[in-house]
DNA sequence: CTCCTTTGGGAGATCGATTTCCGACATGCT
DNA sequence: AGCATGTCGGAAATCGATCTCCCAAAGGAG
């Protein structure tokens, strides 16, 4: 019992199978309605589905995009990948998400085996912003290929970013507005832009004589090891800007632990508003993308033709979302 | 600046498709090395890479397998699709993750999509007990398909799962070895066959007259109308079991904004031990799910002939891992 | 030295759908 | 009526890789 294929509609329509794929396939061109029921009828009936392999073989094109993202156990990149499957699927295409194990080697390989006739296009988070660039750019010359969230030099084409500028501004505005001004940063991942972004955004605005806690990567471990530095300067601070909400949430499980009041000691703030920070105690007060703006954005420019993907930076308004981990009332 | 065919490594190095075919894919033939040697230079300098539309139609496989989840939206989900993805990938494979939104309508369409040719097999986490068989039936008819982590009647297929009777005993004999006896249950997603296996053991155990709460859904949301009502009936329980973590979750942040002592008035458990759990304060006492090996297994089958294929469930043993929010020595 | 077997390269068929091109027929205009 | 124009179905080419066959050359046996 193997699959129909177009000629057996075309058979049990008793029309040839050019007339069948011009009913099926919705090719601009009149058919006799007689026959295109016929031909509706007949697939329905035989459960026809076009092969996907032969269809893409002959128009060059798949109808799949792909995204690749840093790792899938940030729950940020889940809502990445989530909002960018919403509007790809709104377009009636399909997505393919790959992980990259937060590894440029791995990004690359990941990157060569969704191009090899896999995608019509790509989105990339990439890994690192001077080491991913290389793979992209090599990926581009290919397909269309859009930067999401983060950006890589030399990448050849177009990312989609938030202002993380502005970002930390919000953050840091927000918190001396509450008369916080002895304010540290817990910022991770310096090899990826927007973690470059946030440290440089930081600096600028309070000197260099501020406190810095630099983490390797964005898990909640790094952000419990975190914790413990904070722990021990507690005194000499009043708000913690995090990087990123997985380590907020290990930043406030061990202050929790070591009795340190949240937001009574120290006040502390998330960044990307995932789902989890709601569940806290206290809610952490966090920075929210526009993700949803951000992909249709992306989307389109991968559908446009080349020349609007020169490489370039374009930047969406972040937007603060005030919980009770930054309370003033709450001391 | 069109990609490189085959027909354009074999001109390169001066031999027909068939020979720098028999190279690249590795056919069990045998080729002069001389000539091997001149086809994999040619390649490596083109930058070959085989289309996989034309390679997929011709062999009739894609290498590629595909995993349709109830949602991303729960942490369990995406490692449950993290642990295929290990065995698939180990195997030279690739993972497709689809996303059924938890609708059985939107799961049934997301099966047919990646069955349309791109896929060589399939995973399914079924949504519902009852309503996701029919389309899984029809799946397994022309492609393998292997039920995992839940079952559905009547799919016609195998199901690889835990034996969760197993593990709703690990927990109460767990909470009552610690001298709780009042123990409810909170449980949610009684279509899903998990939740429906759930309930029934833990009703088995503790008899009709046990306190239950069911909610419609597996989410932190659900938690914590959970939590609303535990706390109104704080006096007549001293411990819960929750379905899932995720209700666990939205449960103790509730339980801690009403001023309810974890554990020390209440224990808590969750079920399929996801990494949050870590970061709570108490963390909580949760099962783990065997993923690795029952992703081996389930891979193993969808790899067999059907005949192994049989509808029948397959259940793998869980752990138990206990944590701070059932500890005695905490009140 | 001839015949048979083995080894390995190449021509061409093939997978299933789309698309170009051609021809048949109908229609409209003079 | 005669010719241009338009509509629409079908035959066949096409996408790129694989795989079946056939054939040439080399090696071995008698």
């Amino acid at each position: 019992m193997t699959a129909p294929r177009l000629l057996d509609v075309a058979e049990a329509a008793g029309v040839s199978r050019a007339t069948a794929s011009r009913v099926l396939a919705g090719t601009p061109r009149n058919v006799d309605p007689e026959l295109a029921r016929r031909v509706e009828e007949a697939a329905h009936r035989l459960g026809y589905q076009a092969n996907h392999s032969a269809r893409a073989l002959r128009t060059g094109t798949t109808g799949t995009v792909g995204v690749v993202v840093p790792t899938l156990a940030n729950p940020y990149f889940v809502q990445l990948a989530d909002a960018i499957a919403q509007h790809v699927r709104a377009a009636g295409g399909t997505l393919m998400v790959s992980d990259a194990a937060n590894d440029p080697a791995i990004e690359a390989e990941q990157i060569d085996t969704l191009l090899a006739g896999r995608v019509d296009g790509l989105f990339v988070v990439p890994v690192s912003a001077t080491e991913s660039g290389p793979a992209i750019r090599k990926a581009a010359a290919r397909r269309p290929v859009v930067l999401f969230d983060r950006w890589a030099t030399g990448s050849g084409t177009v990312a989609v970013t938030l202002d993380n500028a502005a970002a930390v501004r919000l953050l840091v505005d927000h918190l001396e507005r509450t008369g916080r001004h002895r304010i540290a940063l817990v910022a991770a991942g310096q090899a990826s832009s927007s973690g470059a972004e946030r440290l440089a955004a930081f600096t600028e605005l309070q000197g260099d004589g501020a406190t810095t806690v630099l983490l390797p990567n964005f898990t909640t471990d790094a952000g419990r090891t975190a914790g413990r530095r904070i722990v021990e300067q507690r005194d000499r601070i009043d708000a913690v800007v995090c990087g990123a909400d997985v380590l907020a949430v290990g930043l406030v499980s061990t202050l929790h632990r070591c009795s340190v009041a949240v937001p009574g000691k120290i006040a502390v703030t998330g960044f990307d508003d995932t789902e989890i920070l709601e569940l806290f105690d206290p809610p952490i007060t966090s920075i929210r993308h526009p993700l949803s703006a951000m992909a249709e954005r992306a989307l389109t420019l991968l559908q446009a033709p080349s020349r609007e993907r020169t490489e370039r930076v374009e930047r969406f308004q972040p937007q603060l979302v005030v919980r009770a981990s930054t309370d003033v009332t709450a001391s």
